[in-house]
DNA sequence: TCAAATTCATACTTGCACAGTAGGATTTTC
DNA sequence: GAAAATCCTACTGTGCAAGTATGAATTTGA
């Protein structure tokens, strides 16, 4: 049930092109994405160049160049980036969706294993899915304005509460709220008194 | 997302010794196992001998020997089985609970991926680590009889109708009935008309 | 007691994908 | 024209998945 790195280091990076873009920031370079969450710069390198490929950033060459977001970000949700990097979101192949294959088992139809993976893989697409990039990245900064932390790749001149006034949220733009949101929230509420 | 073949090997064997004792045939060959889900004997000899060792299966050697379950189905989760085989559950290991490790992100609290992970993590959990050999079994069984199909490993002679009698349920032991468990039937329902 | 049938133990193989490195070409800005 | 960035292609090395292979130990029935 891994996520391999390459595909953990391409949703960091959107997620953190999402939040610079957010707070006025729409271009980051791979060295700072790199920086920020400690990753091996060549290595993004060809994570944002596959990320290219597939549409969801552009580049900008050159000195002072970088990426940005290609899509906005309610269009960009994380199921078919990973797909595009991992494959399926399915356990085995004779339950996915996207990519089905037939499985060896004489009856597919009275698999029990099937049954089950098969509820696995729409719990993990229910998710995937669902979210879009622009939820977590405003849950995201929801959770920094009210911890009061300044996000890394910011000047250190750029306050947070300065972008983000306490008393009104940035990102309510009429977005229908999805229930699922608060899942996300409530769980990691949940981690972080267990915590 | 992937679970590898020798831990689909493994639940496969572990649902099928089960089917079969529940329908008084409580020691399967590898060579039957392998024979019905046409899988590589000495590979899946490998995989029965780990899960000797664990604790799920118990043998019998020489002739006429085989694998019987070691413990009660319905104390045995697919979760556990999977970790032992495959490794945590969680995608990544910053939102596993079995074996938590810190990733190499700045800040833990705010990472809108390890939340998005986390809650993946709980979804696939909360399928795995709920589900028991018992309930599969009992499904599996369900939809045969319905279906009015013979399990591979029975003899000819031993006809499912005779041991299921249409209208009574041999599994029916007062055993609460999971909410979860419509789940399972319910997207098979779904599957199966869609196919 | 012997042969057949099974599990048990150990070692080996083969291919491939993951996680990067390396080196230079191209483009943009000042 | 130099510096700073992305772009492109190739290479590496390590580990693991998915088996094979060989034979030893055990059990049964003739």
């Amino acid at each position: 049930m891994n996520l391999s790195k390459r595909c953990e280091y391409a949703l960091r990076a959107l997620i953190d092109i999402g939040i610079a873009s957010e707070l006025g920031r729409p271009r980051l370079q791979v060295s700072e994405l790199a920086a920020k969450e400690k990753l091996p710069v060549k290595f993004l390198e060809q994570i944002l160049t596959q990320l290219k490929a597939a549409g969801y950033v552009e580049s900008k060459r050159g000195k002072f160049g970088g990426y940005s977001l290609a899509k906005k970000m309610d269009r960009i949700k994380f199921g078919p980036v990973i797909r595009l990097i991992d494959g399926p979101l399915a356990p085995i192949p004779c339950v996915s969706q996207t990519s089905y294959v037939r499985c060896t088992c004489p009856d597919e139809v009275h698999c029990g294993l099937r049954m089950l993976m098969l509820d696995v893989r729409n719990a993990i697409a229910k998710i995937l899915d669902r979210y879009t990039l622009a939820e977590i990245v405003e849950i995201t900064l929801r959770k920094l304005r009210r911890d009061k932390v300044t996000p890394l790749f910011l000047q250190p001149s750029m306050r947070l509460a300065s972008i983000l006034p306490p008393a009104v949220s940035p990102l309510g733009r009429g977005r229908p709220k999805l229930k699922t949101q608060a899942g996300i929230l409530e769980t990691e509420e949940i981690k972080t008194k267990r915590n």
